[in-house]
DNA sequence: GGTTGATACCTCGGAAGCCGAGGTATATGA
DNA sequence: TCATATACCTCGGCTTCCGAGGTATCAACC
């Protein structure tokens, strides 16, 4: 969800959690307990790259897909739906 | 997927195994060591029953959902259709 | 008689992820 | 001055997954 949140553009953590909250209609809220680690995961795993941004006295870590994170959210894009295919199989 | 797999009838935990990778077509390969706690937590949690019973001299046991089981699975299917739903947006 | 494979159950412990709680700091507006 | 929003972070408890290991039965084969 965090890479595909960042194939819109670049964004700050804080952000990121604003932006899955708007595009989930409320579903998902995740908690920057949450969040922080898994963006330090994703960017130490190599899939996403960072700079520091300061805007109006605040410092911001700025995401944005690399392009193994790319191929990476393309992969477990298909996997999900694969997921959610079996999922409805199972559930009907 | 345990408590839908539940629906069709009582199985038992072996059973739920092979039923739960037919009807995702392969997709659900759940390991033994996940299946039989999470058996044990369901029926601890009132959602599930379970009765001993020996076929050719193996034994089984046969779970079966009890009432809260069904009317958690009806609620918990209404929760993964909306979360599947969020998540259709999100990766859109 | 012994071996293999399928059936059928179980526990243990490492690894990973979620998140509430707590902490730091800045800007804004009442 | 105080609250709220913005913005980052870590720590530790809790839960779940599952590989590894264990037990036991039955059928088929050599």
């Amino acid at each position: 969800m965090l890479l595909a949140t960042l194939q819109g553009g670049p964004a700050h953590g804080y952000r990121i959690v604003e932006l899955l909250r708007e595009r989930s209609s409320g579903t998902f809220e995740l908690a920057e307990g949450t969040v922080y680690p898994a963006l330090h995961r994703l960017e130490r795993e190599g899939l996403l790259l960072s700079r520091w941004e300061v805007v109006s006295g605040r410092r911001r870590r700025i995401y944005r897909l690399s392009r193994r994170g790319e191929s990476t959210l393309a992969r477990r894009r298909r996997q999900w739906f694969e997921l959610a295919d079996a999922m409805k199989e199972v559930l009907a």
